[in-house]
DNA sequence: CTATATTGGTTCCTGTTAGAACTAATTATT
DNA sequence: AATAATTAGTTCTAACAGGAACCAATATAG
């Protein structure tokens, strides 16, 4: 294994991810939402509704957590639940008119604002960073599929 | 602004991020530890005594969070407080001896775990794996000194 | 040298995380 | 249809995270 290499690429990886991190959430907290919040936010844009199993699919946020973070947007009365009539287990969350209106006008402007980052990358540049982290992925998850062995 | 990319970049970022911590953590939690307290252990690691000032500064981890951190792996046995002659504010964490064997059974095979992930890379791949997300970073950093524009 | 400011650690608060156990509803099996 | 296996959401626990308030000790300023 030649690659002493990689220890100070894995430090990289989990400094670019902090600086995004503070970057972003920089912004997003300025609005009096957490991350989290604001990713739930951002998926029920545009009056999508969805159920909770749909949103930890399509956010990070596990099962768990889901509960509670929707209980607190819930409380600031920027999303409902009702229960579903297919499914008695089941329920939908949407956004209220509150929660819409909030995301309309945050949502353009954190787009905005992340794109400032960006704002002197050429669009190939960019796809170049997507490649590379992607192959970084496949790395670990490639790997951790077969790794039992160690 | 050309560049609509830049959003699953992000994305990758944060995919990448996520699977580095999923593979990682995979492994470090089989030896009854968390990431944070791992992180210490590996600062600590060769007999490497230092205030929580300093460890606030090599790790990840913020102050308020550290006592606690500290305080679960004193509770385990693997360090110790002393305070400090030089400042009576101050005191000085250091691995027991059970820490410091504790480090080294873990560490090598944490490193050869890690390295599994890099091993069909070469090392120029690696480096430039690392230039890449320097950039990045820099990316977010320059940006988030000037922006308080929007 | 005393009043003030700063610093090192701890504590507290709110929110998040992962994971396990749990409940109620729904499918699948026989 | 009655039983068993899944599934959707909630709850619980242990650990963190970031930030503010706090205390004691040290350093600074007048």
């Amino acid at each position: 294994m030649p690659q002493a290499t990689f220890r100070s690429t894995l430090r990289e990886l989990v400094h670019c991810y902090q600086a995004f991190e503070g970057y972003a959430s920089a912004h997003i907290c300025q609005q009096g939402l957490t991350i989290s919040q604001f990713d739930i936010l951002v998926t029920l844009g545009n009056g999508q509704s969805m159920t909770p199993k749909e949103l930890v699919e399509k956010t990070l946020i596990t099962k768990g957590t889901l509960t509670g973070v929707v209980d607190r947007l819930q409380l600031k009365g920027l999303v409902s639940r009702t229960p579903s009539t297919l499914d008695g287990r089941s329920q939908i969350i949407t956004l209220t008119k509150k929660g819409q209106t909030l995301f309309e006008k945050v949502f353009p402007g954190h787009l905005a604002y992340m794109g400032q980052a960006f704002a002197h990358l050429q669009t190939k540049e960019i796809s170049h960073i997507e490649e590379v982290l992607s192959n970084l992925r496949h790395a670990f998850e490639s790997q951790k599929t077969k790794g039992k062995t160690l």
